[in-house]
DNA sequence: TTGTACGCGTTATCAT
DNA sequence: ATGATAACGCGTACAA
């Protein structure tokens, strides 16, 4: 059942039968009239795998995240596959699980043709490594697109696509600061994850900007995770001085803060106030609906994916990031403080 | 930089170079040396495209489901991962948005040699067509496996693996008439859906068995979304008499109804009680916690990438249906109807 | 407009 | 233990 036989059967040969399907123009109308026969009546279906390696192209895009089970990505996701329908792409995704992987990791995917390029989506890895040769094997740079995260400099040949991170946490510190908070905590992500940073730097620059200090028992790390915000939440709420509003650099997180302040008796915005970041789908349905602030997760999705489209067909995309527009969605899980 | 520049600068024929990389115990260690010195110094990666081709086998796997954001299928996916790690596959996400489709658009995945074999997860597609071709165009069966989704009679040579939804469902129901209630409302999924038609069956047997009647108006489509889970309790909190109790057919809508509750001014569990499925990781968070079912989501997603692979194999996996086990976690949603 | 024939990079078979 | 060579299915340059 390859197309030998549908030639056969057509009475024509082969190249016939691949023009038809690649150019069916090129062929006559007498002749497509057979060939559609013939595949009809074999039920033939190209062999994507033979055709592939033919052209030299795997049409496989990797995406690598840290987790699926965020909401977060599941918009990015949607502008990324939107585009890939487009191009013919098929997405194959990696979960990192928030752990490190060496650089050639991913590099390796395009050099041994398991893929044709690569959209790092929020993850950590090569930003870890100051070393890192961002050239591969052969002195080529493969197709790789950052999502989300910022790039370090020693990796700048990479382009990325992602909301100023710094301004926008700044932003919905300010708010904070607007209502008449002073202690403000920060729940950072990982240490080692730029994106967190950033949104810590905005943080502190808020804070400095408006004169008021940080205590260092206010940022702590919650690992991106719903338990690791509890725990961070805990802690910052042992404090004597306790803080009177939190920020957390994502909404997971947020979610789990709020989780332990109604645990611990205490009301939001009443007695603390949270602010989140993403703008998940559950932030509005919160108890209360939750302040954060909104990346357009689609536009993220496919600026990434476009751009990574136009690397892989040889263009120049350059390096630098692309920023795209944040919004702080103002809801009622941030107040003025008590008195 | 191809296996023959390599098998050139070494000084040995292409062969030994593939035996070098698949089955290195049968070349000699000092043969071994050279060409892994080549290797070293070309940079060379084996070309997976040509690999797979050569073999007739694309080593991938196509995950379809419903959407990627839902929290649920993480688990799972985490499962599928594990496995597919270990036999050497890649996973391609497809996902529906709840959208039907073709049958065949599955099928011709594995016959146009996209990939090797397809799970299924919570699909309702190949359910809908009453009438479906199961066979390919060469009268074969796709290796196909379905997760989490029951499969309609006529698709009986799909295995699936699944907890048993009815029973779960009827024991969630159970326990609600246990704590005193008789008005108990049902948020269901799609109507397509066999899996959220299944827990409805559930819950009508264990009020029947309980002697109580079910008002037409007490089961309303969610659409397995927030958004629609919201209409839906809109709709029942405007009934005249009121439900005492929600059973929400996933957590997620079970999110959306508390959510509405809440906007109505009433307490969860003293005016109302809820009770989700799924338990997905948010459940434990919520406000108040949410008395659910829980899945083994892992064990479902090994088990079915397990079967698949073994059916991608030309091993026979049977028919039927793997039933995993599931538990009711009682949280503080739920609790005695009010007086 | 159509057919012939080669090559893509790899694995596998068969000699040596 | 190693080498020569034939496939795998398709696209395409070139010839007809």
């Amino acid at each position: 059942m390859s197309i030998k036989d549908v030639a056969k059967l057509a009475g024509v040969s082969i190249a016939t039968v691949s023009r038809y399907l690649n150019s069916p123009e090129a062929v006559r109308e007498k002749t497509r009239k057979k060939v559609r026969e013939a595949i009809r009546q074999t039920g033939y279906a190209p062999n994507t795998l033979a055709r592939n390696f033919r052209r030299g192209k795997t049409s496989l895009v990797v995406v690598v995240l840290p987790s699926v089970g965020d909401p977060f990505f599941a918009g990015v996701m949607r502008g990324i596959w939107r585009v890939a329908d487009e191009e013919g792409y098929s997405i194959l995704i990696r979960e990192t699980q928030f752990n490190t992987h060496a650089f050639d990791e991913y590099t390796d995917i395009v050099f041994s043709k398991q893929a044709d390029g690569i959209v790092l989506l929020a993850s950590i890895s090569p930003f870890m490594q100051g070393d890192a040769e961002v050239t591969g094997k052969g002195g080529r740079v493969p197709p790789i697109v950052v999502g989300c995260e910022a790039v370090a400099p020693q990796l700048s040949p990479f382009p990325s696509v992602r909301v100023d991170n710094a301004r926008a946490a700044a932003e919905a510190t300010e708010h904070l600061i607007g209502l008449g908070h002073k202690r403000i905590a920060f729940i950072s992500g990982l240490a080692a994850s730029l994106l967190t940073r950033d949104r810590e730097q905005g943080y502190r620059s808020a804070m400095a900007a408006a004169g008021l200090a940080v205590s260092e028992h206010w940022v702590v790390e919650g690992r991106q995770t719903l338990e690791g915000a509890r725990a961070a939440t805990r802690r910052l709420l042992a404090l004597e001085a306790r803080p009177t509003a939190i920020f957390c650099a994502n909404d997971e997180m947020a979610m789990g803060a709020m989780r332990e302040i109604r645990r611990a008796g205490l009301r939001i915005p009443q007695d603390i106030s949270v602010v989140g970041f993403d703008d998940i789908r559950y932030a509005e349905i919160l108890d209360p609906p939750l302040t954060t602030v909104a990346q357009p997760v689609e536009e993220i999705g496919e600026r990434t994916m476009r751009r990574l489209c136009r690397a892989i067909d040889g263009g120049d995309i350059g390096a630098g990031p692309e920023i795209v527009s944040h919004r702080l969605v103002v809801r009622e899980s941030s107040a003025a403080p008590p008195k």
